[in-house]
DNA sequence: CGCATTCTTGACACCAGTCAACGTTAGTGG
DNA sequence: CCACTAACGTTGACTGGTGTCAAGAATGCG
């Protein structure tokens, strides 16, 4: 099946896995589902029974705060495990949606609990996703806290970029971000005419394109030099550096 | 040893842990260290083979950006474990300081991975605790980005306080919080002329006192409307709430 | 006691947020 | 296929909050 294939690779992109573990993990129980936009996976408060694997499109996750403002968190693309966290902590502390027509394979938290009993090797892989996943927060931490706009649009996208090349998502430059202005300020903490404005200085420098849903990086040094981005925190050694 | 008994403590806060498990976290070998303030434990880059269990005092984790300011991403008081996910990641994306005087134990990572391989429950509640430590990161997000600077430093208070108090490290409504105000403005992306401000106002409410590195907590109730503080985040269940 | 750090306060400038209008695009249904 | 509508993006005027700079007071440490 098909999310076994996603899982495995996603995970031999940091971890050494042996034969054992692989059985182990192709072993896994699942039952797939569709998105439409905007969908809700999870919502703050719930707790699920199962974790998400993202098959197809794009999932992000969100804080909502008493304003009733939306407070993006991260976004995650196939190979995915979004809410592996839900593992081991019962109550939902925020929200998963779709920001795109998405496809999404659910396994059982029971299931993989028995699995990391029986092959805590595979248990670390998946431990260590979610410790990228908590970099990938410590570094949105300081993005959002310690840049000015421009600088923060331009970490957001690296980022991105270098998630979705080195899941193999991107293709001649470009990858898929199917994400408004607005979100995109409810992701980096700025208002919409901020954004629009760091935008058009970013495609001023030929650094990048950006529409319609799809980031195309023209200039990635330069991109990354007012990024201020480094990639070490997404712990991908084995991927070929840009 | 006295580690144990608060490496146990603090994880019995959140998981219920066998004799076996018990027993086995007992064994783990660990060479305490004193440190004196500023000191830093690990730097960005470094690949240390020990995760540190605080004893003493507070520890920091921080980034530095390329203007030289730092930017602090989370504090530890005895019994927290900041840097337990080196043992699942090589190399620092941050590094980790003393923010007062402190002690710390440090525990071999070999030992650690020994102990979940043969023991996976022990290790489900050191994975669970670094997926708490995730959703403080996903908090710090939130409140950096989508709130003004007076909610900021009320939400940072409320968080601290309600940790130290369920480790069991608040006496008369009051903890320790060795921070400099330049330090609260590195912790919430703000100026220092702005927390002082902020400080003020949340004086001028009764909802708080703060001095000489000691908050005090006079209304945890205004002090948390003003947040917005919701401890669900923090998934300490079995402390009792505010 | 003296120096260094920390905190307070003020003046000022400027960036970024809010509000608003307009132009564009995309999606829907007739 | 076109028309309509809603969502999205761009731009401008205006305001206010926040950062920067700076001076002075208070605190703590040696």
């Amino acid at each position: 099946m098909l999310v076994h294939d996603m899982i495995l690779r996603k995970l031999q992109l940091h971890s050494d896995l042996g034969e054992t573990e692989i059985a182990a993990l192709r072993a896994l129980p699942a039952t797939e589902r569709a998105l439409v936009v905007h969908e809700d996976v999870v919502r703050q408060g719930d707790k699920p029974n199962v974790s998400a694997v993202v098959l197809e499109g794009m999932l992000g996750r969100y804080h909502t705060v008493a304003s009733g403002r939306r407070q993006y968190l991260s976004f995650h693309i196939p190979g995915d495990m979004p809410d592996s966290q839900a593992m081991f902590i019962d109550v939902m502390d925020h929200a998963l949606c779709a920001m795109s027509a998405a496809r999404i394979a659910l396994v059982p938290h029971a299931s993989l609990r028995t699995l990391f009993k029986q092959c805590p090797p595979a248990g670390f892989a998946v431990w260590r996703e979610t410790l990228v996943d908590a970099a990938i927060f410590r570094a949105a931490i300081t993005n959002n806290s310690a840049c000015a706009p421009r600088a923060r649009l331009a970490h957001f996208f690296c980022e991105q970029y270098y998630r979705a090349r080195a899941g193999g998502h991107a293709k001649q430059g470009a990858c898929a971000l199917p994400l408004t202005q607005i979100q995109l300020g409810e992701t980096l903490g700025i208002s919409l005419p901020s954004v629009s404005r760091a935008l058009q200085q970013l495609r001023q420098t030929r650094a990048i394109e950006f529409e319609r849903g799809r980031l195309e990086v023209r200039d990635w040094a330069r991109l990354a030099a007012i990024g201020e981005f480094d990639p070490t925190y997404l712990h991908l050694s084995k991927v070929k550096r840009l």
